[in-house]
RNA sequence: GGGCGCUUAGCUUAGUGGUUAGAGCGACUGCUUUACAUGCAGUAGGUCGGGGGUUCAAAUCCCUCAGCGCCCACCA
């Protein structure tokens, strides 16, 4: 509270507006805080740092509301952790996302006719380059406006020269462990981006094919030994999804437990069409329950086959290039050579009905993998790429995990990371692309997987791998606030990478934040037209209705059904909170101040309580991530215990002392989620001499006493 | 095939064992009450998805069924 002042010029009801007035505070009020230096932690030894990276958002487009959400929630997190007297960092920056810019710029380029081979690798990075830039810049435009607090001084970007130098340094740092190698195996390779992917950047969708059995006929010298079951028949049936591969069929694997079968395990059969003889061989992986139990094995096209096919040493003939078209395997009298995919099947399709080999189709729905960025189908292919081995990496990240040295929030997601931990394969982290970090290998002209980059946010945004003060102070962060979806792609791989490079976890806790879905529940996209631009409801409504709102609606639920009436609610609210100071302010010069408080009235000794109430409540749900929860107190005690309540009271039995205290302890405990109006009133407080802390932002934030 | 989440008023939802289940928006009825009509005072509207169980007491805990959504998985 501030002392007593005898020189206050009072202000006039038309010194205040009479409506909150986003539009004329927000710009102003930002700048105000940015010259201060507030957003600049300074180094204090002697207390323990609160630290939160940006989840770098994609240079690819502007922000969406998921981002709206997260920096909220993170600014919340930031600006109270700075009002308690901790030395707070906020690090924002971008991030590069190689295959996911690189595919918006070849989008841009297709509506002029060109495609990036058009213009070539230089010109195209020219053009990726300025993509860069104007996104780059409009993104970090689009968290100023929303009121994020960031130390701009330590902004990064995922490219930039420090940190090439970093992913240069993890890369052999990896090599110097034996940890990657090339190797030539099975991988996912999107036809249209021309690149190989890892796993999590596949997306299974369900789609309706078919299920096609075809007969192999059996070696007729081999007939002899045939049991009851294969007596009359002299050949196997095998289902399979994918007829066009049987160019390329290295055997028919059945299991070894399987009766059926068991007479026929290594003789002959010979592959329609193509006229190759394969053995039939047994092999546990095949499930007998499925098709006819019988499985065609084609080693260049499918992991598990590859896999079977090294345990029975078959060839690996590729018969699908990187083009999507059959290679140059050419069965006696028939050619596919060049030909697409599903051209090649309906082909092979008519040839096995005219042979009468072709069994029977069955409709038949089944998981079909695509790009995560362009959508398209992926071929499964066998290709040489370079990977990282997981083993070593993944045991200290799952203990870090298991003792609760990292916390996730919600607590069931660590069940989810830990199941997907423990069940890793080699990171295929090799990509064909043209935008992004090079493999630091002489003659290697491909780049690495955009998340093998990002995977170091938090330690690389400190000044890794060079010893700097940031890194020793501010390392491990705090909190690592961000989306479910990235879960895999990205929290997991900061962990075991921050964990192999520092020894130490890269944060404490991971909050995963609610999606946001439109009111249908469907997925905010731009292309279908349901996105909805967080700029514009600040446009419309102003950032703290926008933040508040947000917040509001955040319980702690997986999904949220956005509905633009909280935000409406947000702006009301602001409306309500700045009307309440007007009241009050008006009222301090009414009355004399003595800044002394004394509980007079029960009124005043009850809305003491309840204030005090609220910040412990308050207090406590911010400690426990229920954002939701502290904005509902909030709303309901301002509006309904202080102004409906108290502030009606006061009208009649004057204590303006309280009315002040009140209201500037509300405004404390407001900051963190609509800072610009409770900041703008503060300095209205502040001219008054009614406070004596100049800055809301550095304030000291309120416990329960 | 495994795992997770959700289902409360017309809409979006709060509420994790305890008096008549709250809010915002919408609807309706009054209010130019010396801050706010972005407001104030009220009214109507809910068998808390269905069924079963535990308990003195269940929207809340357990089981089960149904619907919606998400994630993982080498049934080709």
């Amino acid at each position: 509270m501030a002392t007593q002042s005898v020189s206050r010029k009072f202000l006039t009801m038309n010194d205040l507006e009479k409506n909150y007035n986003p539009k004329r505070t927000e710009d102003k009020i930002y700048e105000m805080w940015e010259k201060s230096g507030v957003f600049e932690p300074k180094i204090e030894s002697s207390k323990k740092p609160f630290t939160i990276v940006i989840p770098p958002p994609n240079v690819t487009g502007s922000l969406h509301m998921g981002h709206a959400l997260n920096n909220t929630i993170q600014d919340i997190l930031i600006r109270r952790s700075r009002m308690k007297g901790v030395p707070t960092l906020w690090v924002p920056g971008t991030d590069h996302a190689g295959i996911a810019t690189q595919n918006v710029v070849e989008k841009e380029l297709a509506k002029l006719g060109k495609s990036r081979q058009d213009l070539g690798r230089e010109k195209f990075a020219r053009e990726v380059e300025k993509w860069v830039q104007k996104y780059g810049d409009i993104i970090i435009g689009q968290l100023k406006k929303l009121g994020c607090s960031c130390d701009w001084s330590r902004q990064r970007y995922t490219m930039d020269s420090d940190y090439v130098e970093a992913v240069k340094a993890a890369f052999l740092h990896y090599q110097e462990k034996g940890w990657i190698y090339q190797g030539e195996r099975v991988i996912n390779w999107c036809i249209r981006c021309q690149t190989a992917l890892s796993d999590i950047e596949v997306e299974h969708r369900q789609v309706d094919g078919k299920l096609w059995y075809i007969r192999y006929q059996i070696q007729k010298s081999n007939l002899k030994n045939q049991n009851e079951n294969v007596k009359l028949k002299n050949y196997i049936t095998v289902a399979t999804t994918r007829p066009e591969t049987m160019l390329g069929d290295a055997a028919v694997a059945v299991n070894p437990d399987d009766k059926r079968y068991e007479s026929i395990i290594g003789q002959t059969v010979i592959i329609p069409i193509v006229n190759r003889q394969i053995p039939i061989i047994a092999d546990q992986s095949v499930d007998p329950k499925f098709g006819t139990g019988a499985v065609k094995v084609t080693p260049a096209h499918d992991p598990s086959d590859f896999e079977i096919g090294e345990r029975h040493k078959l060839a690996s003939i590729k018969v699908i290039d990187e083009t999507g078209k059959i290679t140059q395997i050419k069965p006696q009298g028939f050619d596919f050579t060049g030909q697409k995919v599903l051209e090649a099947r309906e082909k092979i399709i008519a040839e096995l009905e005219s042979q009468d080999l072709l069994e029977k189709i069955q409709d038949y729905t089944h998981q079909v993998p695509h790009c995560y960025r362009c959508g398209k189908k992926i071929e499964q292919l066998l290709s040489k790429q370079w990977f990282v081995k997981m083993k070593k990496l993944a045991e200290p990240a799952i203990r870090a995990v298991e003792k609760g040295e990292i916390k996730f929030v919600p607590e069931r997601w660590e069940k989810v990371y830990l199941d997907w931990m423990k069940n890793l394969r080699d990171w295929c982290i090799s990509r064909q692309i043209w935008f992004g970090h090079k493999i630091p290998i002489d003659g290697i002209d491909d780049v690495l997987d955009t998340w093998f980059s990002s995977a170091l946010w938090p330690l690389a945004v400190l000044g890794w791998p060079k010893k700097t003060d940031d890194l020793a102070y501010f390392y491990p962060t705090t909190v690592l606030s961000t989306a479910r979806d990235i879960l895999y792609l990205w929290v997991a791989r900061m962990i075991f990478s921050g964990l192999e490079f520092t020894g130490q976890k890269p944060f404490e806790i991971v909050y995963i934040h609610p999606t946001i879905f439109n009111i249908e529940g469907k997925r905010m996209a731009k292309s279908l037209g349901t996105g909805v631009d967080p700029l514009e409801l600040i446009d419309k409504y102003g950032a703290d209705a926008t933040r508040f709102g947000l917040a509001y609606i955040n319980t702690g639920v997986q999904d949220i059904r956005f509905d633009e009436k909280a935000i409406i609610a947000g702006r009301k609210f602001a409306n309500k909170i700045w009307n309440i100071a007007r009241f009050t302010i008006l009222q301090m010069q009414n009355d004399i101040v003595k800044f002394k408080i004394e509980l007079k009235t029960d009124d005043d000794k009850k809305i003491t309580q309840s204030l005090n109430h609220l910040i412990a409540s308050v207090n406590n749900d911010l400690d426990n991530f229920r954002f939701g929860q502290a904005a509902h107190s909030l709303y309901d005690f301002i509006w309904h215990d202080f102004a409906d309540g108290y502030l009606e009271a006061s009208k009649k039995e004057k204590n303006p002392e309280i009315l002040l205290y009140v209201m500037v302890t509300t405004l404390k405990l407001l900051h963190p989620f609509m800072p610009y109006v409770s900041e703008e009133i503060w300095q209205k407080l502040y001219e008054q001499k009614l406070v004596a802390e100049k800055l809301l932002i550095s304030a000291k934030w309120p416990e329960a006493g």
